[in-house]
DNA sequence: ACCCACTTTGGTACTGAGTACCACTTTGAG
DNA sequence: CTCAAAGTGGTACTCAGTACCAAAGTGGGT
């Protein structure tokens, strides 16, 4: 009658999870300090007290020390997708999913513009980063309400299009330095997707 | 009074992209015989009969060999899509520039598909794919009608959601073994997102 | 024909990410 | 306490990408 699952999971879980933030933490310092590319495996594994082959068995690459938090988001994020109402556009549906996504680091935007800032410095970084949300679109497909044929374009389309606003809406907030809403910037990207139709039918 | 413009630049420029494509070539048979991650660097130089310096001379990256040619697709793409009436929404403006991309490999459907079968079968590649979109995308919104202030979602939010549509357009044309015409799976992926807007707004 | 600056090329050596494999230690269950 | 499983660290390796240098080729001017 082993009540492991009575605190989140095994004991193992809980110290795999508390090591990785503590990589994590220690990477993003160290990258803020002097840039990722200068920052070596080796110096973050050392700086935080394990091996450089360890830190490879927790992070799949150097990049994911401070992005696997953006992976484990998928899930919720597809899960707040298929919550929606059966009726509702997917479009809507998708919008208000987002809003999980919105609520992280609402109360610490500086963090967030620190983040957005090294992502934008970094090629590398960037490419892992489209990887991550890559794996947002599938799960958010495959979430998807009615599902039809794989030759149906339709369903990934909106999505990551959808996606496309999101980091079309990041980026534009990141421009003006936080000083609009990322609602208010996402709801603009996404309602001049919406308006396309209104206007060129006429 | 040199006529080297005569014929498509200098004579540099013309060997040097010969040899570009004939690497290319050469890099593109050994990644279908033995896939692109079994493929090393130094073993395309040899059988191209370079040195592996020379090789990122001409390419700076082992996938740029074989993604090099959609690089150059850019300054097309954005001349097309700058060249669409003033009056003409900017989603029509898109899709219609699109129509570039549309006629590569038209008479060639089953390159194409091997080429996409390869993007999808390697992530490295995926990246990189997707970086060269980046730039597409920059170009495109770099390209807009009358230019909106940097804090501006939207011309990047359409631009990317363009892409996206063609991107699950391509896709769908793939897991349908290329069945259905490209343009009608890119004309239906973009109306899909043009409805949404009537479709929300009854 | 010769010379000269410029470009291209190949070779060597290096850094650093990521992988494979090994022996050793720790952990938890019975 | 025992044992098997999981976690850890070390070593060695491959390979992409970069830096640098010396040799060869190229084209123009005299």
């Amino acid at each position: 009658m082993s009540d492991t699952p009575r605190q989140r999971g095994t004991l193992r879980d809980r110290t795999r999870r508390a090591m990785r933030d503590e990589v994590s933490a220690v990477a993003t310092r160290l990258f803020a300090e002097q840039g990722c590319d200068n920052t070596t495996v080796e110096q973050i594994a050392a700086e935080a007290g394990l091996s450089r082959t360890t830190f490879f068995r927790y992070f799949g690459t150097k990049e994911d020390v401070v992005l696997t938090w953006l992976e484990d988001l998928g899930p919720g994020l597809a899960a707040a997708f298929a919550a929606r109402p059966a009726g509702e556009h997917a479009w809507v549906s998708l919008r208000r999913a987002f809003d999980v996504l919105l609520e992280i680091n609402a109360d610490a935007p500086e963090r967030a513009l620190t983040f957005q800032r090294m992502l934008k410095g970094n090629p590398t970084m960037m490419a892992r980063y489209r990887d991550k949300q890559q794996k947002w679109e599938d799960l958010l497909v495959a979430a998807w309400k009615q599902p039809r044929g794989a030759g149906d374009p339709v369903p990934r389309a909106l999505v990551a299009s959808a996606i496309a606003c999101l980091n079309a809406s990041f980026e534009a907030w990141e421009a003006c330095d936080g000083t609009v809403a990322r609602e208010e910037l996402l709801d603009r990207a996404m309602n001049a997707l919406a308006a396309v139709g209104t206007a060129t039918e006429t």
